[in-house]
DNA sequence: TTCTAAAGTGTCGCATAATGTAACTATATG
DNA sequence: CATATAGTTACATTATGCGACACTTTAGAA
């Protein structure tokens, strides 16, 4: 076990935090609650401490000295943010939220290692479509 | 989780300082209050000191009796100043923030292991082309 | 040396944002 | 229905960022 799995509708509170699911919460607490959230165009994408990890370790091929490579490592740290699950819960900093237009109302979306944030209205297009 | 991540809108005081982001301060202070601040073109980087001893073993690879090689290392030490954090706050020195183009407004970036400081207008640019 | 201006440093308080707690509502389970 | 679990809202508490100000150090001129 210890997967994301499945599609769950939450809502954002005032301050841009929300609930984390239960079935979810379980897969988290395995890694701990440290968590980065990194924006992937449309949408959002949160990997535990140990998947980003892995991450870090495919990005670190790349030359921080080679213009081209410096760039693409910041797109990718620049809207990243590392976050915590406090009280069973994800607080998303204002620009990601804005990133991913969410506005009350969000889409989780399990994707095994890491779980997806969708704006209802991009998750329903890209279903419909 | 001592690595640099996302993007900061800060703001320099009359002296030219700034207040270091609370999740930068954690990661900075594992490696001593010590920093190396670099001109890179546009923007300045921020090297604590471990991270810069790093690079200068990478750096001494190269050749020093190579023009080119030479040139490169002029350009990266020549516009290097080391300073730390004190109270929280780093000091940019004059001339660094007239070469990166720094008034009173300031946007970090964080890139792991280091963190960028830009002008905001030739973020907007970046960002935007 | 002494004076003066400029640059560097520490601290405090306020406004705002982040966080924790608890109460309340909804949904599921038997 | 009664109960338990999950999800939501609201409010109180704490932390953070930032400006203001005072003090210290440095550098140069007289």
């Amino acid at each position: 076990m210890s997967s994301f799995l499945g599609t769950y509708n939450i809502s954002l509170d005032e301050k841009g935090r929300f609930n984390v699911p239960a079935k979810f919460r379980g897969t988290l607490e395995q890694s701990g609650p440290q968590l980065v959230v990194c924006a992937m165009e449309p949408f959002l994408v949160v990997f535990p401490q140990k998947e980003w990890a892995l991450n870090e370790e495919k990005l670190s091929s790349l030359n921080a000295f080679d213009i081209e490579d410096r760039t693409r490592l910041r797109e990718f740290y620049s809207r990243a943010t590392d976050c915590e699950m406090k009280s069973g819960k994800i607080l998303l900093p204002l620009n990601l939220r804005e990133i991913a237009g969410l506005k009350k109302e969000a889409v989780l979306v399990g994707m095994s290692k890491t779980f997806e944030i969708w704006s209802p209205d991009r998750w329903d297009k890209q279903e419909g479509g």
